[in-house]
RNA sequence: GUCCCAGUAGCUCAGCAGGAUAGAGCAACAGCCUUCUAAGCUGUCGGUCGCAGGUUCGAAUCCUGCCUGGGACGCCA
């Protein structure tokens, strides 16, 4: 537990101690008491509602209630100031400010650490996301996936959850088929040769790359091997490099998995069938028009899904099904998948399936992406020009900038349809706002450089000197913020709270630098203690980004 | 037609497990660099929280209906 969780802690059991005294009602029936940060400074530290809460139990105006809690309070095993009574009866309590001089020396006891809690009681949670078919780039909408995905694993983990990242690779539906009739056409071109591409083949430049170095490494070697056996071949290869272009744009996004978990392993486990199995035993299987289906309205679907077509291949629902049989069956207590806002009309039928197997279906969670549209020059920004498709997020990164483009995504929340700005992100200006954070981060390196040169180091030691300055005040408040903000951005599944927090941070940061100099070999003591404070930002600053995956230079 | 997401300042968005005078960035306007990075700071301007009901001591927040924008409604993945 944290000095603010401490205090917090106290305050509670203080005020519920004085609502008991008040005897208002027998303990049972009292309601929990809660504290909350006023919005305006000038109502205090900590507020309590709790007044309110009871009107209707003590029968009684609730400023009157609040007369006879603040009259029972025992103040003395808290750093408790000053208590008021406001408003419609809220009770608000001022701190003695010593208090926040041990947040300070709490952060820089912990480090990098500073911000982790328990919060999660290490629940298992597996978070798939992005998962996009090994068919072609990765484009706008999976970059904003893969931003909010990996933000908020960072943040789980952070807060004491046991997270594990995974993608789902797609590799054994008719996508990858075509992919290979795709690269075997482009090779037959690439040959010089007469070639149609597949009805639903792919376009990508990609495609064309992969088929060229073929013919430019092998020649016509295929041309003569028997279709079969080249089809394979190609089906092959294709995966394997589309794989590894996937691997490497993710990585170069900052974005890592724990486990890729191969779709065709579903087949070859034999997994497929004991889904199948299970939920026919279940009852929720049937045949009709010559097809199987699955009758998910029983679990609140719209309608039930096929699951084995007439022609006797899956529907890409089966295969699905299996890996979340799978994933169950791995232990976790929760699965959060992450999808674009395109197949957010799947969750039912997932739920469903989830109910169907006989698990909770609450166990799985599905989050939203929604829909990236870029702007430039005040327009809308659709297709790249270089291959007249969606824009790739290699693409954006050269654009734009990796740190400019993780912030982007990860400072608005996921289940809003966004504007990207593209001049906006591309500016290296005081508009773009990931430069405010990285520019405090920067200004307090250089301002412990200088200290260094000057013989000046931070010290623990008069960390009460702090209290005089209300901007130090303010800052070390939003510092003791931080770890509830990543619990609460864990338990909400918001990273975008994150983001939101740094902006605040260095705002707060960057007024006080602009009243409190802090080194003064003039004034040791009370440099010693602002170097102190500004580390201790320096390291808050350093663990929020971290959390986002955006980086925080020494120097800008 | 049904379902999902959104509608908050000129623009982009926070705030939504009910709380006090609804916030931030950008834009606009006015100041601040002989002093640790001006990618900064200070101030001003800017709002019927889409509309209408309801629940409540209290609603941007919860419920219902409607309007607008986007998305989804396949034996495609």
């Amino acid at each position: 537990m944290n000095i603010v969780e401490q205090v917090q802690q106290q305050l509670k059991e203080a005020i519920g101690a004085a609502v008991a005294k008040s005897a208002f009602a027998d303990a049972g029936e009292l309601p929990e008491v809660m504290i909350e940060t006023p919005k305006n400074k000038e109502n205090g530290d900590y507020a309590t509602n709790i007044a309110m809460q009871l009107t209707k139990i003590a029968k009684k105006p609730p400023r009157a209630i609040a007369d006879d809690i603040v009259g029972n309070l025992d103040t003395d095993s808290t750093p408790i100031r000053s208590v008021d009574i406001a408003g419609p009866g809220f009770i608000n309590i001022t701190l003695k400010p010593d208090y926040l001089g041990d947040v300070v020396k709490d952060i820089l006891g912990k480090g990098e650490d500073f911000g982790r809690s328990d919060a999660g009681q290490g629940e298992k949670v597996q978070v798939e996301f992005v998962s996009a078919n090994p068919t072609g780039d990765l484009h706008l909408g999976h970059a904003r996936g893969a931003s909010l995905g990996d933000s908020l694993c960072n943040v789980m983990d952070f807060a004491g959850f046991d997270v594990s990242r995974e993608y789902y690779i797609n590799d054994a539906g008719n996508q990858i088929n075509n992919l290979a009739k795709s690269i075997e056409a482009r090779y037959f071109q690439a040959l010089g040769r007469e070639a149609e591409m597949p009805e639903d083949g792919y376009h990508g430049q990609d495609v064309i790359d992969i088929a060229d170095a073929l013919a430019k490494e092998h020649g016509d070697k295929f041309v003569s091997m028997p279709e079969e056996e080249r089809f394979e071949w190609f089906r092959k290869h294709g995966l394997g490099v589309e794989l590894d272009k996937l691997k490497q744009d993710l990585a170069a996004f900052r974005v890592n998995f724990d486990n890729w978990f191969s779709e065709t392993t579903l087949y070859e486990d034999g997994k497929i069938d004991t889904a199948l199995d299970k939920l026919r035993q279940n009852g929720h299987v049937y045949e009709e028009d010559g097809a199987t289906w699955f009758r998910s309205t029983d679990f609140g679907d719209d309608k039930d899904r096929v699951l084995i077509k007439q022609d006797g291949s899956y529907t890409y629902l089966l295969p699905d099904i299996a890996y979340h049989e799978d994933k169950l069956q791995r232990g976790f207590d929760k699965l959060i998948n992450i999808w674009g806002a395109d197949h957010h009309g799947y969750i039912p039928r997932m739920k469903a399936a989830i109910e169907a197997l006989g698990y909770d279906r609450e166990t799985l969670e599905v989050l939203v992406s929604q829909m990236v549209q870029l702007y430039k020059d005040g327009e809308k920004f659709k297709m790249s020009k270089r291959t007249g498709k969606a824009v790739t997020l290699r693409e954006l990164v050269d654009m734009v900038g990796l740190d400019a483009t993780r912030y982007f995504f990860v400072m608005r929340s996921g289940d809003s349809q966004m504007d990207f700005d593209l001049d906006l992100a591309v500016s290296q200006s005081n508009e773009n706002p990931v430069y405010y954070a990285q520019y405090a981060h920067a200004r307090i390196c250089s301002i412990l450089r200088q200290a260094d040169d000057a013989g000046l180091f931070a010290s623990e030691d008069h960390v009460a000197l702090l209290l005089e300055s209300e901007k130090a005040l303010d800052l070390m408040r939003k510092l003791g913020d931080f770890p509830q903000i990543v619990a609460d951005a864990a338990k909400l599944r918001a990273p975008h709270r994150v983001a939101t927090y740094i902006h605040e941070l260095a705002a707060s940061f960057h007024t006080f630098y602009s009243t409190d100099k802090v080194v003064d070999p003039d004034n040791r003591e009370l440099s010693e203690a602002r170097l102190a404070l500004v580390t201790a930002t320096r390291t808050v600053i350093a663990n929020a980004l971290r959390l986002i995956g955006v980086a925080a230079p020494d120097r800008m």
